[in-house]
RNA sequence: GCUGGCGUAGCUCAAUCGGUAGAGCAACUGAUUUGUAAUCAGUAGGUUGGGGGUUCAAUUCCUCUCUCCAGCUCCA
């Protein structure tokens, strides 16, 4: 018997003589072969390895985190590998597995060519074919670098230069090696569907100053049927880029005139916004806030006081003059909400203070990384800040937590991913503070018995926070509430309030937005539906097509009956087909569209078809209403 | 911001080697009054993103500039 110990640190006995793919059905993943790979006391070895005496087994599958970024990085090297094969002089720089595929970036003469990225594509599919095996080796550093120098790697001969470490590892694959710490795949022949996706310039270790070098994005699957998954989904991402369904729909425009990274909400984007505020509103007030206006300038000494001149001036627009004196644009309303704060003397008995406002600010982001609605220059955030006592921070927390949840799901995201980040090492605020904040955000998240990773060191110097990111309908991960507890501002702006001890107190202060900024959450709503909004927020819910000029005058009162309940219906009398209209009207992705002519006319009636059916159905006045009133939020 | 790519009618796209810009849809006009995803005909629409240059001649070549797109962080 041979005693195994697994990484919880739970140990199994197998029988001698079983290889690795024997010991591993008997842990039962219930995983194919070919997506399996073993570390036995930390190196990689085949599945067909018979253990002789105790060992550590670590299995690694596509399906985990650790698997998934061994296979890709070895993919990367079998890229590489092909790359130095066709492209003589080829010189490579680096390249690592990434949240979705791999990239190595290569020192190239010529750029890459689509048909080059065929031709890389088959030599790397032949050396799967070929079926090598990785090698690790461990050589001292400075034979490394003679190694590497005397193929004239300069980007690896760089790299070792700088590690401290006396003995590194290499990688060999047949004809070719690369500096690599592993862990890899056993052999080539491991990786089954391969796919170049994209290339583009990159500096040597990111650096500007430095040499652009060709990047080679790719990606590879244990199975064809996976990569064509894959491939679908990157498609069908593209099918809901917000930036091409708003403009199909006429939802919302860019001007050269205005300007970069500024967005003008067109009138039918208008009601889909007045939609969302509407109810962003009504839901504040049921929850106990406060709205709350402040202006889109404020003086110097504001920004100086907050401390947004010191540590926010990069993300600031210059200032105008205005009697002599520096204003700027806001880029947060944080200090707005503060100062009206200190507009009364607060007692302990206020508390909570929460109030919540849509604030515009405006933010310098470096044009390159402008994008669509989802990176722009100027927005308008859901902001809310909370002021409270220590005691009811937990309690607040937690409100702003299940509000939050409630807010994203009313939108119709039904899977989250919960973060907290904790105190980094440059910080304000004492220990003890952020301690009990910690713990706050902490007990809300465990008590509302979702999953949540934590971030050690990722939250503002100001603060711990809570981040929620959605699932949309493709999978894909957005940011949008953040729950942040700000240490700086009470402190900066010296605020205080009356405790039930009769002494001057600082309170807490929490900053929130549910939806991050209208504009983005608009661009990923629009992604979300695929421009298919819900009943709700649909900007037109229903139109009413006319057959004949005859039922003009109907359709029109059916339409006047409807107006008292606030609905968006709108009418098409235009001189064309009713097929022509009907058509336009689908492709509109409106819920409802209706039809009437002779026969709604004589049996009043309408005849209407549901957004996702291909019939009509007939009905009459009554149970329309009934219908549009069922989808009412 | 940096690197690369793109920019032609409101939209989606054409235009060979440098020879003076064209289609579909949309718009407008007229005919047609239509029954569940495109009725027919006609009209108009362009300093080819903007400035400068080369040339007898520039959408095309060079240059400056603006916009848009991709990438630039995720560490051999």
């Amino acid at each position: 018997m041979i005693k195994v110990t697994l990484p919880d640190g739970s140990k199994i006995e197998a029988d001698n003589g079983k290889n690795l793919y024997e010991i591993i059905g008997q842990i039962g993943t219930g995983l194919q072969k070919a997506s399996l790979f073993a570390a036995v006391d930390g190196e990689n070895k085949d599945l067909t390895f018979v253990p002789q005496k105790d060992f550590t087994l670590k299995v690694f599958t596509f399906k985990n985190d650790e698997g998934r970024e061994m296979y890709w990085h070895s993919t990367s090297h079998i890229m590489a590998q092909a790359v130095k094969r066709l492209f003589a002089g080829a010189k490579v720089a680096i390249g690592p597995s990434i949240a979705e595929g791999f990239y190595y970036d290569f020192d190239v003469k010529d750029n890459f060519t689509p048909e080059d990225f065929e031709k890389i594509e088959a030599e790397m599919n032949s050396i799967i074919a070929e079926d090598i095996e990785l090698k690790r080796e461990e050589l001292s550093r400075l034979d490394a670098i003679k190694l590497f120098e005397k193929d004239g790697e300069i980007y690896k001969v760089e790299l070792l230069k700088e590690m401290t470490s006396d003995t590194v590892s290499i990688y060999r694959q047949g004809d070719f090696y690369d500096l690599c710490r592993g862990p890899h795949v056993m052999r080539t022949s491991q990786i089954k569907a391969v796919k170049l996706l994209k290339n583009a310039g990159a500096y040597w270790r990111g650096n500007e100053k430095n040499k652009m070098l060709q990047r080679i994005y790719g990606i590879s699957f244990p199975d064809k049927k996976e990569l064509d998954k894959h491939i679908n989904l990157l498609e069908e991402a593209k099918e809901r880029d917000h930036r091409k369904i708003g403009k199909e729909l006429g939802l919302f425009e860019f001007s050269n005139e205005v300007g970069q990274g500024l967005a003008l909400w067109t009138p039918k984007g208008g009601r889909i916004r007045h939609a969302v505020e509407t109810f962003w509103k009504r839901e504040h007030y049921k929850n106990g806030y406060e709205l709350v206006n402040t202006p889109h300038i404020g003086r110097s000494l504001l920004w100086e006081t907050s401390g947004h001149l010191d540590f926010y001036k990069e993300g600031m627009y210059s200032p105008m003059d205005i009697d002599g004196e520096d204003y700027y644009v806001k880029p947060m309303n944080c200090p707005f909400h503060v100062m009206l704060y200190k507009a009364e003397m607060r007692s302990y008995r206020d508390f909570p203070l929460k109030w919540a406002e849509l604030g515009t600010v405006y933010r310098y982001e470096k044009s390159g990384t402008l994008h669509g609605l989802l990176r722009v220059r100027g927005f308008t955030q859901d902001d809310a800040h909370l002021f409270c006592r220590v005691d009811q921070l937990t309690d607040e927390i937690a409100e702003v937590f299940n509000f939050s949840m409630k807010m994203l799901k009313s939108f119709g995201f039904e899977e989250f991913k919960v973060f907290l980040s904790t105190k980094p090492e440059e910080c304000v605020g004492s220990p003890e503070i952020w301690e009990k904040a910690e713990t706050s955000l902490k007990n809300v998240l465990n008590s509302s018995g979702m999953e949540f990773e934590i971030n050690e060191g990722d939250g503002a110097f100001y603060g711990p926070k809570i981040d929620i990111q959605v699932k949309d309908a493709i999978g894909r991960l957005w940011q949008l509430s953040t729950i942040q507890c700000d240490f700086n501002l009470p402190e900066r702006f010296d605020i205080t309030y009356k405790g039930s001890d009769g002494n001057e107190h600082r309170p807490i202060m929490i900053h929130r937005a549910l939806l991050g900024s209208l504009e983005r959450f608009f661009g990923i709503l629009i992604e979300h539906y695929k421009g298919a909004f819900p009943f709700w927020l649909a900007p037109v819910q229903a139109v009413i097509l006319n057959v004949n000029e005859e039922s003009v005058d109907y359709i029109n009162k059916v339409k006047t009956d409807l107006r008292g309940m606030d609905y968006r219906v709108d009418t098409d009398f235009r001189n064309e087909s009713i097929s022509y209209k009907i058509r336009e009207a689908v492709k509109e992705k409106i819920p409802f569209v209706v039809v009437a002519g002779n026969k709604e006319v004589e049996n009043n009636t309408v005849s209407v078809r549901i957004r996702g059916s291909n019939d009509a159905k007939t009905m009459t006045i009554e149970e329309f209403k009934a219908l549009l009133q069922k989808e009412v939020k």
